[in-house]
DNA sequence: ACTGTACCCTGTAGGC
DNA sequence: TGCCTACAGGGTACAG
């Protein structure tokens, strides 16, 4: 579900909700997400005063008073929703008056104002976990990782070096956390498109034979950051389970250019072309086979 | 080193 | 209505 701009537009909810306070109490209803809990969860976690809440790729990371930060990664169906209301009837499951979805809330988060942070995610994709902040970038989980998409080391040059010599397709590339943070299926085809590229194209071809950016390097590179910021003022995209920590939902599916849009009429101006789908890796890609090249 | 596939898990949509 | 299959926003472990 969550990439970088459903992730940033939890943080969003989240910080206002968490910094600056204290974490009274951690109950866990299961004995793992995609992994165990992280050793002394609770423990570690209980009493401390939330310093700040930020994202590294689709991981957000919330720094405790104690010097550790605790990860979190949403998976595809992972969910943080700021509960004030509802009814605990037993430990750990709560009523809403929306219905809630209680076979699913894997953790809960007791801040000390009275509210909830509840961690929903019915496929169990996500996980979490806690390292010391000062090696946070060290961190088997973070250091692997690329550029943030959204700041300035994002560029041609950078992508032509990372690309340069590769047979991968520009979907995989882009899919790649390794060379660039936080893209996913649904924003590797709305960058794509907006480049003009297609994503059976190959990535060598970002670069000339002296490992400079070509025009096509030059295109994707703004592409992707304008897709990624459009998709943060809206909120993300709501296609099934996503929401904002809020419960309310995000509306990029809207503006959506192509993906899940196949057979359907290209939108981009005067094109006319038709959006295909294509399966790479077992993930579907949504193209124009007219405007992308 | 690189590339592609299978798999983790649950819910849901669509075909029959 | 029910059963079955395929697929879903992510990431990792492997095989070749």
């Amino acid at each position: 579900m969550p990439e970088l701009p459903e992730v940033e537009t939890v943080r969003r909810g989240l910080e206002p909700a968490l910094a600056g306070k204290r974490i009274v109490r951690v109950e866990t209803r299961r004995a793992d997400l995609r992994f165990p809990w992280p050793e002394r969860f609770a423990a570690r976690v209980e009493g401390q005063r939330v310093e700040r809440v930020w994202r590294r790729a689709k991981y957000l990371i919330a720094e405790l008073a104690s010097g550790e930060s605790l990860i979190a990664h949403l998976g595809m169906t992972g969910r943080f929703t700021i509960v004030r209301d509802g009814v605990e009837e037993t430990p750990g499951a709560y009523v809403y008056e929306n219905g809630g979805d209680p076979k699913h809330d894997h953790a809960v988060l007791h801040v000390e104002d009275g509210t909830r942070i509840v961690y929903n995610d019915p496929r169990r994709f996500g996980f979490m976990d806690m390292a010391e902040r000062d090696g946070l970038e060290q961190h088997k989980l973070i250091k692997a990782i690329g550029v943030e998409p959204l700041g300035n080391d994002w560029n041609a040059a950078y992508l032509a070096m990372r690309s340069a010599g590769k047979s991968v397709n520009l979907k995989a590339l882009l899919m790649d956390q390794r060379i660039v943070a936080g893209l996913g299926n649904i924003y590797v085809s709305e960058a794509l498109h907006r480049a003009g590229l297609s994503p059976n194209r190959k990535a060598s071809s970002l670069s000339d034979v002296k490992g400079r950016p070509t025009a096509r390097a030059e295109r994707l590179v703004p592409a992707v950051r304008q897709v990624l910021e459009a998709a943060i003022l809206a909120g993300g995209s709501t296609l099934r389970d996503y929401r904002h920590a809020d419960g309310t939902m995000g509306h990029f599916q809207n503006a959506m250019q192509v993906y899940d849009r196949d057979g359907d009429a290209c939108l981009r101006a005067g094109c006319g072309g038709v959006v295909r789908l294509v399966v790479h890796a077992g993930r579907s890609s949504y193209y124009c086979g007219r405007c992308q090249r």
